[in-house]
Parts: structure tokens; C-alpha cells; sequence
DNA sequence: GGTGTATTTTGACAGTGTCAAGATTATTTC
DNA sequence: GAAATAATCTTGACACTGTCAAAATACACC
């Protein structure tokens, strides 16, 4: 019995998710339509609702898979000798992720899902969770040589703002090119540093 | 004649835009449809199409607005005696007006227009205005008094990044919270000003 | 084998942007 | 003032969307 001629699809789940990371990448979020997942699985309009709640779950989902990505970099790419390199090594592979997956970061941050929508509870744990292993790790990092006065969480949420606008500047096309991207983050970097007191 | 009554709208072009204006604060970007807007005129569904080329059309025209409206702020709010007060100011009227507005500052530096739609040539030029009114600015309050090495154009997009940041974190109801929104400007300026020497 | 549950289907509805063709009014031209 | 042209608005139509309800099918378990 071959694939196409199953009634039960087996894993439509995440055949669903893997077309919908497809469709996010060719044509965008408004681009990405449930129909059209469905039609890609083989299966009609309105199977996918029985393993998503509505088109805000699978998008949750889809983001949420995205933090989970940028929740690893965030645990490894700090590598470097000086805290300098370390903070220069992470800005740039953030910035590589959001520039390489502009659509999936939009998905993530937007308001699509945070404002439009509902966002799931899955989706608001790993997001959360990724701001605290941030956090965390700056604070290990700058561990007694912030000036005084200084909260961490709010250097934390200051650099991550600086971190994240250069994202959306740079992959919505606004004021700040790719070609700049390097001396741009070198530029963020040197903002988020003499903060700490070098 | 009543208005009611009449073929011929008068002004439906400006009556459209500030229908788009009121639906775009009560519904989001999503919510506005064209269709609504025409009822809403007491006009016919493809009645707009005679103003605007296409629902992109219209965006664009009200994004523009958004950035006179910001242009204006950036000419005229660095009140203060110094440098850091001039910064904490603008960074809150910023502020302020982002979180006022915020599917207008959406729609202004969203994927909707620059990635997803295409940026109208008079957009653009709106944009790119607000935008190099800010170098000025900068370089004029920090004349002489940059470290060596540093280019304006560079702080400028980088300080931008930090603010337009934090708006979008804020407006997005990620991460930060409204109360901790005067914090974290102050500490944003205070990365800002770091970078100048300060 | 029979029962219940999970999965998928077809049908339907209201909503969307936008094109084409025709109707109506304003404006310009003679 | 009348005729021609342009601007503006309307109706009809099409393909597309998310989602609900009800019926059909396949699977798992007792």
C-alpha cells in the first residue's frame, strides 16, 4: 500500500510542520496558508485541524521550533578569549540566524503571534526560557565587573533591544544594509560593552 | 444634496485614509480590509481602487503619515541642557509614540511594506528622511566630542537599533514590560552615551 | 467480532483582494 | 451652450482564505 493511498496519513503532524517550514521560507508568513499545507501533505482542507487548534497553533509551533534553535546558540556561541570576542562571536551568529531565516524571526518576535494572536503556552515557555539562559549568561560573563548600579536584567533587556532592532533593521531592509552588517555589529557590540565599563 | 446621496464622494481619497487610520488602531494591520473601509466611506467595494492602486498603495500612504509624525518629533524633541538629557527625552517621545501607536509603528518598519509589499517610492523617501534627520542631529549634538574612530553613521544605526529594539519588544508585549519601561530607556541611553564617551 | 476513538473527508459559509465592463458625473474643448 | 473626454463610482465575477458541521473511514482494544 503505497503513501499516497493511505487513508490515515501516519505522521501528518509533523508533515505538516516540515511543508509549513517550507511554505515559511519561499512566501512568507501571509503566504503561508493551511490549504496549501494540506494540499503539499497529500490530505484535505480540513485535516490539519485535527492536530492543530487553528492556523495561530501550527504558527505557534513553527515559532516555537525557532526558539528552540536559538536557544542552543545562545548556550554555545560564546566562544572567544576576551569577554570583547565572546559578545562579537554571539551578535554576529544571532544576526546570521535572524538574516538567514528573516521570515521564521519575523514569525518569532511579530506581533502575528504576541499581539494579533494568542500565543501558546509552549510557545511563551521556550521564548521566555531563551531570554533567561540570555540573561544568565551575560550575568556569568560580567560576573563582578559591572559598574556600580548597574542592574543586570535591565543590561540584559537594554542589549538584547540593541541585538534584536539591528535584526529587524537589517532583515526588513530598513535604514541598515547587509554589506554593513559587520561593521554595524562591531559598532552594537562597542555600545553594549562601554555599558560595562571598558 | 446629501453627502448620502451623492455619486460622487468629493474627498473619498482623505475619507479613506482616515477610516484606514481608525480601523488600523482598533483592528491591527490584519483587520483592515478594504472592503470595510469602502463601506465605511458608503461607497462600493472597488470604489478605493480608483484612489489607491492596490491595498498596498493605501498602506504605504498611511505609513507615510506615521513617518511625518516621527520626522516631526525627531526635529523638534532633544530638548534639554545636556547631551544625556536631550537623548533620555527623545528616547521617551520615542517611546511614546511606539507604544501609543503601535500598529502604526508596526506598519511603519514592518515586513508588511518593506519585505512582504513593495515600499512606495514616496515612502521610501518619507523613511529615509526621518532617518537621516537623526544623523544630523546626532552629529550635531556630539560635534567634536566622538571618540577617534568612530563614524556617525554607524552610532546612528546602532543607536536607532537600540531603540527601535526596545519598541518592538515593548509593543510586542515580549520580554519587557510596560513598568520596567523607563528603566530600560534610562539604561538604553546609558549604552547610548557610553558609546560616546561619556 | 464489536465498540469506541482517532483520523480524514465533503459540503458549506462568510470573508478577502482585485479584475473587467458598464454607468454616472465633472471637466475640458470647441 | 453642446459635444467630447476624463474622472469617478457601481455591479458582477473569480479565486483564494480560515473554519465549522456532519458524515465516512480506519485503527486499537476488549
Amino acid at each position: 500500500m503505497t503513501n499516497a493511498s493511505r487513508y490515515h496519513h501516519g505522521d501528518l503532524r509533523s508533515a505538516l510542520l516540515q511543508a509549513a517550514s517550507e511554505q515559511l521560507k519561499e512566501q512568507g508568513i501571509d503566504g503561508l496558508s493551511l490549504r496549501k499545507l494540506a494540499e503539499k501533505a497529500g490530505v484535505s482542507r480540513t485535516a490539519p485541524y485535527h492536530h492543530f487548534k487553528d492556523k495561530n497553533a501550527l504558527l505557534c509551533a513553527l515559532a516555537a521550533e525557532g526558539f528552540e534553535s536559538l536557544d542552543e546558540l545562545i548556550s554555545q556561541r560564546f566562544e572567544g578569549e576576551t569577554l570583547r570576542d565572546q559578545m562579537l562571536f554571539f551578535v554576529r551568529d544571532y544576526l546570521r540566524f535572524a538574516v538567514d531565516h528573516p521570515e521564521r524571526y519575523e514569525l518569532m518576535f511579530g506581533r502575528t503571534l504576541w499581539k494579533a494572536g494568542t500565543p501558546t503556552p509552549e510557545l511563551k515557555s521556550v521564548a521566555y526560557r531563551s531570554f533567561r539562559h540570555y540573561t544568565d549568561k551575560l550575568a556569568a560573563l560580567t560576573a563582578g565587573q559591572l559598574p556600580a548600579g548597574n542592574d543586570p536584567l535591565r543590561l540584559a533587556q537594554a542589549s538584547w533591544a540593541t541585538v534584536h532592532g539591528l535584526c529587524r533593521l537589517l532583515i526588513d531592509g530598513i535604514y541598515v544594509n547587509q554589506e554593513d552588517m559587520d561593521a554595524v555589529s562591531e559598532q552594537s557590540v562597542a555600545l553594549i560593552l562601554s555599558a560595562l565599563g571598558r
